[in-house]
DNA sequence: TTAGGTGCAAATGATTTGCAATAAT
DNA sequence: ATTATTGCAAATCATTTGCACCTAA
């Protein structure tokens, strides 16, 4: 993906933090903290937490990432893209995604009972992954 | 609702600290975060804030309370009842319940399909509430 | 050049921890 | 009497703010 554009097209300024920030995102493919992206990039070049949870907050705010909390007290990021959801493994951590929600009918019914104007949803699922069912934890 | 006999149940004491945290989220009857909690009982009595962190959790790990996080960067906490969900307004900030979400045929489909075996799902709607449609916020 | 971006230090806010004192059973 | 619960102080963790310096356009 070129984020270069993407940048350019929200008057955001290109800079090796933003664009490797976001490459990472891109190349992890599901939701990070911040800790790890500070971790991550911080081995790659110089850069201060700050800069990290700046860059993290416009993005978020130019909705080219979406802010994810997983009550873990911490928020995750991934890149906006489809509406999609997540299974939660409880037991190792692993997140994966899936699509096709076909949330709208509900949507459709707020809106006609409860005049609530639905803007966005969060669905997430915990449980146990594949793997972690078999340990029987 | 009977909080004494369900802290027994629970082999958790009897305390004022816990016996008035349950009945004011009893009585509020939406998801309250701590500084509210903490607020609102020291007025009543001597507490401390500590306590009513580990009152949450401790109420949070039996099941009694449910913890919910909305992007606030703190938890709720709400009487761990049936299954159901939150509009959240964006504009006012008013959180009100539906119920009757209907996740069950998206849960087997996730079982059948994905092999993740669903324990508890989230499910929440940000948007703008009846009367914040009007003022065009 | 100049507005936007970054680094560093220090602040904030939510939540946790250690330990001694206290209260529930 | 025994163990869980509480209070207080101090620590921790995620995130934000102020301000001077720097750099992309």
């Amino acid at each position: 993906m070129d984020f270069t554009k993407l940048l350019n097209k929200h008057d955001l300024k290109i800079t090796q933090a933003r664009i490797s920030l976001l490459e990472l995102i891109e190349k992890e493919n599901k939701p990070l903290d911040s800790q790890f992206l500070i971790d991550t990039l911080k081995q790659k070049f110089k850069v201060d937490k700050v800069t990290i949870f700046r860059i993290l907050n416009v993005l978020t705010e130019h909705g080219i990432l979406r802010k994810l909390e997983f009550g873990e007290g911490k928020a995750r990021y991934e890149l906006n893209t489809e509406d999609h959801h997540h299974l939660i493994c409880q037991s190792c951590g692993n997140i994966e995604d899936i699509s096709d929600c076909n949330i709208e009918a509900l949507e459709k019914e707020i809106k006609q009972k409860k005049h609530f104007l639905v803007k966005l949803h969060t669905l997430e699922f915990y449980g146990l992954c594949k793997d972690c069912q078999k340990k029987s934890n």
